[in-house]
DNA sequence: ACGTGCGGGACATCCCGTTCGT
DNA sequence: ACGAACGGGATGTCCCGCACGT
């Protein structure tokens, strides 16, 4: 039925893979990789890539919104479940084993995010809404904590999150260390808000 | 006679000022300034930085060790009176407002830590060399703390160390964005010490 | 019924339209003014222009033989009344005043007229068709005028339509110049003639 | 002793063949002809051409002003000896003679007042020159002429070194058509202005 | 110690033509 | 009659590195 590939279905198909290469090709070989690297990885032209883009800041956005949204629905998987202090300790452990996944994913997302406040403000919008969504969510798991229990109430749910926050793309820039000193440091923070909460 | 020291002085004192100068652009213009741009902000054309520092790579150590010095140098100044406990908040109050100053400077500071983690291996040894250093400097200022008795002693020094080293990080990566929101979150994160200590 | 001729008129309107954009778009951003752009100006794509004309050069051909008929339309208007004499200094007030009116479409018929004459071969029998046609018109104006003794009947009536032909030509380019420098070129040339018819 | 190609006098004999080079290229091939073409026609690369000129602009302005004062040069020779009358005659010969030469050169010659008018704005200023020293020296070589007796001394010098002026553009466009019209366009103005004077 | 000429390579941009669908 | 997908090619820009000279 919608097996055939319409012409325009086709078009949206190339559209994603397109993407999909990109992150790929960026993840691993650093944002100078070059366009035409991209297209030829799914057996395309640069003509296509301008086609669907416009420029190369066209593709680099969607793939900065794509990866943000991967990366945030692992992030809602690995504090799913719990109790409030559960699933805030669970997203700071989950967090911290995707960057130190030495997934070349994580420095891609990196790039990106310094790119995004520094040399590239065309992508700051969605730096920015990215950032206002995950302190919403944090602060939610504080507030769901105290709420249930988990939590001491007597802490401000804003300054825990926001350090949490803060202390979260600490970890996304240690990626680049080696995982013994990322481990460590996660399992420290992980002790002193066990003991703080 | 004086001729050949005079020689060599003049001979330094253009490397340093060639260093200085790849500092100034590569922080406004971000680290893909050209080689030879730097070069006429002193005066000179690339020979000069070809010469000094063999290649661009060269010019860009120096620069990084150079830069990763200066940091340093500041951050002690701003921990080096009271007790531990001062000297350890100092150092934390220190690290945000240099970040936030929205001096080109940091910006630079933070490629050049992303690109020696990535791109650049070459420049890894730097960066290595500077977190240990930084994070033996952590403990010191934490063991001082609980040597005379401004620190709580039931703490691991150490773990109290990373984890202020990588919430210094996210700091460091923080800078790019809105100030309001760098100072909520140090002020959180001082707060979160100052009860914790 | 009625839908296949519409369909064809809708058609012809469209081809129209797109001639007209054309000669906007050319006049403005010069001959190198894309394709699409064009097509986009009339809320189309390239395919219609590609359905219509064939190619760029099909294009181009009916705008220059549009452009060429439009101006032979003012310039007959601007000579149509009065003595053979008067008929040819307003034919000539006409030109210097049309050229000069700043009006972008004498830009782009410039650039044709040269296009023609040079890199574009397959234009050049439009040009010729033109300037046979334009040295036709004068020198029956100069015939005019001689019958109705409104010019000296002793001077070669082809040699002085030849003359002016170049002179207007020259005043095509001088388009280019200052109205200032205009002006006082066409002024110079009419009390020239003045003298001399 | 001056034949030892010192670097800097070989880099000064490249810049000079490629601009040479370029006026061929451009004269022969139109405005379009590619940038490395150019350098290959002399044995360099881009490279050489973008450090001697810096931009295609760059060589564009240089070739624009030799082109011109190749030009006038030849315009001085043809008008060199005789009554005032007789060099202004001469000049319009001469001019007539280069046009209509068939020489790719004059084709760039037109391209390049064209374009300084319309689409390189950065050129106007080398075009604004060129024609108010055209201006000028007809306008000597009238009033030399009515000084001598030559020409007769109720006619302005201005106007009439104006109207020169535009039919001699008049003529750099009609070096387009067949060389027939020219050469009756030439003689029916030389004959006009040979009864007026 | 430093300037200059130059090579060679990469890359984003842009555009025309075509084919396939509708 | 027209739109969307795509190919393929060309071009200007820019930059690093290396010989040379000096």
């Amino acid at each position: 039925m919608a097996s055939a590939p319409t012409r325009v279905a086709a078009g949206r198909e190339t559209k994603q893979k397109l993407v999909d290469a990109a992150i790929e090709r960026w993840s691993v070989d650093g944002l100078a990789a070059s366009f035409d690297v991209i297209a030829t990885d799914v057996g395309m032209t640069k003509g296509a890539i301008y086609h669907h883009f416009g420029s190369k800041n066209g593709l680099l956005a969607e793939v900065y919104e794509e990866a943000v949204k991967r990366h945030s629905e692992r992030l809602s998987e690995a504090s799913a479940e719990g109790s409030g202090r559960e699933r805030l300790l669970g997203l700071i452990d989950g967090s911290a084993r995707l960057y130190g996944s030495g997934t070349p994913f994580y420095h891609l997302l990196l790039h990106l995010h310094v790119a995004a406040g520094a040399s590239r403000p065309d992508l700051a919008p969605v730096a920015r809404r990215q950032q206002r969504r995950q302190r919403k969510y944090l602060t939610e798991l504080v507030t769901t904590g105290q709420g249930d229990g988990s939590i001491r109430a007597d802490i401000s749910a804003a300054a825990l999150a926001e350090t949490v926050d803060a202390t979260l793309q600490g970890f996304l820039v240690q990626q680049l260390e080696p995982p013994s000193t990322q481990r460590r440091a996660v399992r420290a923070f992980r002790g002193l808000l066990d003991t703080l909460l």
